[in-house]
Parts: structure tokens; C-alpha cells; sequence
DNA sequence: CCAAACATAGACCGATTGGTCAAAGAAAAG
DNA sequence: CTTTTCTTTGACCAATCGGTCTATGTTTGG
């Protein structure tokens, strides 16, 4: 089939580093010296593989886009309670966005650019917030059907106000504050599990 | 006193220009071409008024923050029921980030640049989010006092919360999403006020 | 062994970046 | 009117931007 030798680098990998690169930096600050030291690449590389630099943002947010939606779905799928799963879930996000570490989500540090009449861009950051209340809203419905939870709430608002407060969490952990302040979040968020 | 002419532009006025093309593009991706464009000055006035680039985001983001505290301390400040002032302010923010001309908050937009080690610019945000916790604190505080709070409701829990969502309306926002998203995600807020 | 098809490294491009500086203009104090 | 102090304009700067391209491997099919 194909005559040449094999990549010398991961494009898996590669794409990696980008991410994590525009993820501290956004998308306008960073430039492509940066990328291709961290890919670990050359630069026409870079461009046969991924295209140009805009394309290249659009795959690196599409990939944290799918492994939050994996994080998310493992954890709200597991056996046991549903509500039990949500209350879980919302604490390790509380500890993900206490630590020091902690530089928010990619799709907060997006929104800048994707507001610029970027289409494509803004098509990936709304897929992915559909994506989380939907699997807030599957969690609640089953929530119900095990009797869980009341059957007069309004889940779709429910699961919206969720993935509202998710994105809450994330923006606010990109400014380093105290860790209180997260855990209160998920605090009063839960509080208001036990008497919906 | 002072000899010489005066300034031929208003360094208010041209400080909010700079903030609208700030909070409509992000830092790094606003150029000062445009910048001196849209405030209407010469270079030179830009750096002999605002520093640089850096500075004068930071100024930008200081007007930005009061505006909104402003916004939100006259709203929850109104005569009658604090919880009645909550509501109404809540329904404000949702019709706000749910128009097309939404373009969120700009603090959010900030957050990728302050991460990259911006002591400054952290700390204007830190602020700003602590200032929205406290308005929302005191309004129950006043709120449990007259009785439409119970007495055993974490109101600083609660206040957080309300902040965080608030940043995570700012934050939805951004992306053209349905209105009905917003208007759930408040929907669902108030709903959990009436059972506190 | 040769040649076609691939990947690599890095020089190179015009355009733009944030920032500076010198010259010219304008108002107020003497 | 002159001088001093301020502002404005716009030319200019080195550095960097995103992107291209050529020259040099390197591997595999014939």
C-alpha cells in the first residue's frame, strides 16, 4: 500500500501535548514555536498532519470534549444509586477544581474565540454542553425510576442547571481560589438533592 | 497649574471602547491597531494614558467588574422581599445571556490569560467573584432575618452557589445556545429557593 | 539497486505584533 | 510674542506571527 517510511511521532500523543497546551495558554496565545516544541515536531509535520493551526485547536477540543464526556458518562453510569452517582460525581469535580493544578476547562478558555464568527468552533463547544446535560438528564430519569427522585421534578431543568453549575465550577477554578468555595458549590448543589 | 492643552478625547469614554473590544475578542487575539481604532486615539495617547496592553486590559477588567457589581447590588439592594430581589435579578441574567448579542462575561474570557502566572489580573478576579458571593450572601442574610429563608439554611453555601451559577450563565452564554437553556437552568435555581 | 512515495528538519516568507521615538501642533504662563 | 509644557500624529523598530517550501533523508515496491 503505502510506499515511504512511517511517522517518526504519535499523532495520538502530539495532539496531547497540544491540548494540554491550549488549554493553559487559549488559543490566541499560543503560537506554533510553542506547539511543535511540545508536540515534539516539525512544523510541516505539524501541517501535513493536522492541517493549519485553527484545525489543529478544533481537534485538541474535540478530544477534551470526548474525555470529559467519558469521565462524566463512567462515572454517572455505574451500578448502584443514580442519585448516589451524581453526589459522587459532583465531588470529584469539587477536588478536580480545588487543586493548584487546576486550570479549568478547555471550553470556558474557547468561548472567546468561538464567539468570533467561528461556526465550527462554536458547533463543538454547544455538542459538548448538549452532551452533558444529556447525560445529567439520563441519570435523573433513572433516578426517578427507581423513585429516587420525585416524580413532579423537572428533570430537563434539573439536568441543565447541572451542567450550568459544571461549567460554573470549572470557570471559577481557573482563578486560584480557596478550596471552600468550590465545596461549597457542591455542598448547597447537593443540599438541594435531598429535598427536590 | 498644569500648561499645555488638554486631552482631546475622554479617557473614560475610550477606556469602555477598549472593554467592549476586549470582552468581544479575548486579550491576546485584540490587536492594538484595532484598539487605538475603536478608542478613537493615537498610539502614543494610548501608551501615555493606559500604560501598555497589559495595563490597560486590567483597567478594562476593573470597569467591567464594577459595572456588573453595580448591576447586582442595586438589584438586590431594591425595597420589598430580598428573596422576591433574588428572583428578579435571576430572570435579568437569564434574559441578558440568553439574547444573540450575548457575549457572556468577560471575566470568563479573562480567565485564560490570568491562569499564565498574571498575579495582577488573578487577583481583580478573585475580587470581582468574591464581591458577587457577598452581595448574594448579605441578601439572604437579610432574607433569613425577615423570615423567608429558614434560619438553618447554609446562606453562605448558598451564596456561593448562586455566584457560581451565575458564572456558568455568563459562561453558556457565550456559545449561541437555545434560550431554553438559560431559562431552565433558572428555572430550576428558583425552583430549589422555594424548598430551602 | 533504483525509483517512487513518504517524512523530516529548518530556512524562509510577508504580515502583523506590542512598543518606542522624533517631529509637529496647541494651549497656557510669563 | 515667546517659552514651556502638554498632546497628537505617524513613522519606525525588532520580534514574532501563521504558513510555505525546498532540500535531505528514509523506507518500501519493483
Amino acid at each position: 500500500m503505502s510506499r515511504g517510511p512511517d511517522k517518526q511521532f504519535d499523532p495520538h500523543e502530539a495532539l496531547e501535548k497540544a491540548m494540554q497546551l491550549f488549554w493553559t495558554k487559549g488559543y490566541a496565545a499560543t503560537g506554533l514555536a510553542e506547539l511543535q516544541e511540545q508536540m515534539g515536531i516539525g512544523r510541516k509535520s505539524l501541517y501535513d498532519t493536522f492541517g493549519n493551526k485553527r484545525q489543529l485547536f478544533i481537534k485538541a477540543l474535540q478530544l477534551y470534549s470526548d474525555n470529559v464526556a467519558r469521565q462524566l458518562f463512567t462515572e454517572l453510569n455505574k451500578e448502584g444509586s443514580p442519585l448516589g452517582n451524581v453526589r459522587r460525581l459532583m465531588r470529584t469535580l469539587q477536588e478536580q477544581h480545588s487543586t493548584p493544578e487546576s486550570i479549568g476547562c478547555l471550553l470556558g478558555v474557547s468561548m472567546a474565540q468561538c464567539r468570533t464568527n467561528d461556526a465550527e468552533m462554536a458547533e463543538v463547544l454547544r455538542r459538548h454542553i448538549k452532551g452533558i446535560e444529556e447525560a445529567f438528564y439520563k441519570t435523573f430519569r433513572r433516578a426517578q425510576d427507581v423513585g429516587e427522585l420525585d416524580g413532579n421534578t423537572n428533570i430537563r431543568d434539573l439536568a441543565r442547571l447541572y451542567m450550568g453549575i459544571d461549567q460554573g465550577l470549572a470557570l471559577i477554578g481557573r482563578v486560584q481560589v480557596a478550596p471552600a468555595v468550590p465545596r461549597s458549590i457542591v455542598n448547597a448543589t447537593l443540599a438541594m438533592l435531598e429535598t427536590a
